[in-house]
DNA sequence: GACCTTCTGTCCACCGTTGTCATGCCGACA
DNA sequence: TGTCGGCATGACAACGGTGGACAGAAGGTC
């Protein structure tokens, strides 16, 4: 049978109760107990039951982490970044899939909750912006940490990077090559970070007094395929863009396969960026230039956020980097 | 407060064990018990509480899935297949990394177990050849099934496919298209499909009668790098290989960013093909010529072998099927 | 000597379910 | 008519911990 702490303080020679305060890290328990204590529990290799636990005390040791995004590269950089935290805070995780789209969202994630008592949720974009969702966390006064939101920033604390200012970072580094013709390829609608890079590539376009015009710019779905799609729409312009500037990597590895397939000389016949910084980019040829988004980070820092669980309201900003490879050249004259 | 069964009993005027009952649909419930308890249930959007059902009962409604794999579109699929499985069966489940190279894994897999008393277990390669994580689960009864398993077939229920068969299909297709030295370049040691997958290449040089040359076979890690290195020195050869079989999709991606680093006309001068059929393998360019591996299906059938929680073991093996795109085509003479 | 702080133990209620066992009812069968 | 088996339900004790109240001993401080 699994050991449990009846016989934990059995070896140890002391009182569930004073077992108990040793694994709850309790004040007034001597060094030398506390010891004895530990080496009980190391010598049946106790773990105390989740679910005891979850049930007598008001913490369940656990948290969940919230998902819809269907770049597999991202998310696994979201959980990879969210474990890595939980497992120095000694914290289960939750990694719940779901579906922005679905109406009962809301009720799936209070089912979650009522069922599990998670302690806290880490919520990534897009689902940091489902407003039932968040009224559902207050109402049940569940703690709670947002990654990248897009709106109601006043809300929650969250992590993010500045999207506005790395698009226009890169938007600038083309215009620096000499690019006056740059393409836009805008992400999923879902998501607000789709704005905040349109919004940068415009500012770093009037900063430089150069007219924004619509016809270079194109709506996107963060996928390959709508890359594909709008490239190709860029492409047979009457006078194409020599530079295209993709909303994430995706989209961005779809405008190489056209320039490809249409035997542009990359980069000289044109450049291409991406956003985000995935294994991909560095994976497609040419290289691609990119933003690195700081996603790994951003993860581990909101856990951080939610175990620090101070009252008031954080935001942090973790900074981007531009990362050039070989996909960007001077446009040929 | 969340509701509880007491609640929900007082409701429907039953005794909590009835509602018990109804909640775990077992017999003896007249029908208008169970819907005047159903109608309770609902009004008070009750969930029950896991930590208590576990405590109290044999059941803990959770399994878990072990994993270690560096390819987030690997660990995506084998996701998202299993969770498919487990929402209509109504189970929770606990996605955990983990390190096959650690010493304690097996410590940690029966910690879990300890923690959680997740009904069973699902391993996914190369987690499934880990000797002691299997004879830590079976001393302690936790059924568990192991996708792709490399070694001790006998020893569990698993689903996989045949990779031999696999590796041989696609060497026998370079074959076919007329090529005649053909570069391997083999997977990461830890995974047994590895070996499987370099005796496909095997056999089917073999029985097209053409010499099996070291030379030509390069270790690899199943990472971007290991391909790229792997390539460097195949093609540094006095003879090069016409075409490469990278054991992985990413490898391959290696190969072909090496290929066009050295300006060489694709698939003219080199034929690449890779395997697994991730997302990758149609967003390079050109278009990679791979093997589809089912991956979610497995993880699918795998998690449906465990719910089926027959005694017996049973092997299931689901067909892959060759991907051609681009990436092949006849040597040049 | 009185009093405070630290450490440990005892005792008991309680968290929200399920397992066990008892019980009442009804119809079939001898 | 008495007996037996299947069905439907309920009472009550678990499950393995936490939380709180309280007591008592040891040691330090005023």
């Amino acid at each position: 049978m699994r050991p449990t702490i009846k016989d934990v303080s059995a070896i140890a020679g002391v009182s569930m109760k004073t077992v108990s305060r040793v694994l709850n890290k309790q004040r007034y328990v001597s060094e030398e107990t506390r010891e004895r204590v530990e080496r009980a529990v190391a010598e049946l290799n106790f773990k105390p039951s989740m679910a005891a636990r979850i049930l007598a005390g008001k913490r369940s040791f656990q948290i969940a982490l919230i998902y819809d995004n269907h770049s597999p590269h991202y998310i696994h950089q979201i959980q990879t970044g969210v474990w890595a935290r939980c497992i120095e805070e000694g914290v289960r995780l939750l990694a719940q899939p779901s579906d922005v789209a679905s109406c009962n969202l809301a009720a799936e994630v209070g089912g979650l909750i009522d069922q599990t008592q998670v302690d806290g949720v880490i919520l990534s974009s897009p689902v940091t912006d489902a407003v039932p969702v968040l009224e559902e966390l207050e109402r049940r006064g569940i703690p709670y940490v947002r990654i990248s939101p897009g709106t109601d920033h006043e809300r929650s604390s969250s992590v993010s990077m500045d999207d506005v200012q790395a698009a226009d970072d890169m938007t600038s580094h083309l215009i620096a090559l000499g690019h006056r013709r740059i393409g836009f390829i805008i992400g999923h609608p879902n998501h607000t970070a789709s704005d905040l890079r349109l919004f940068g590539y415009r500012r770093a376009l009037d900063r430089a007094k150069l007219p924004f015009e619509p016809r270079y710019v194109r709506p996107g779905l963060f996928d390959f395929a709508s890359g594909e799609a709008a490239a190709d729409v860029l492409l047979d312009l009457p006078h194409p863009p020599t530079a295209i500037f993709a909303s994430n990597d995706d989209m961005a590895a779809g405008v190489l396969t056209v320039a490809h397939r249409r035997g542009l000389a990359l980069p000289r016949d044109l450049s291409v960026v991406g956003f985000d910084d995935t294994a991909l980019a560095s994976q497609l040829w040419p290289p691609l230039t990119t933003v690195r988004q700081p996603t790994r980070d951003l993860a581990y820092a909101a856990a951080g956020l939610l175990f620090g669980a101070e009252d008031e309201v954080v935001h942090r900003r973790l900074p981007h980097e531009l990362v050039l490879r070989a996909s960007t050249a001077p446009p040929k004259v």
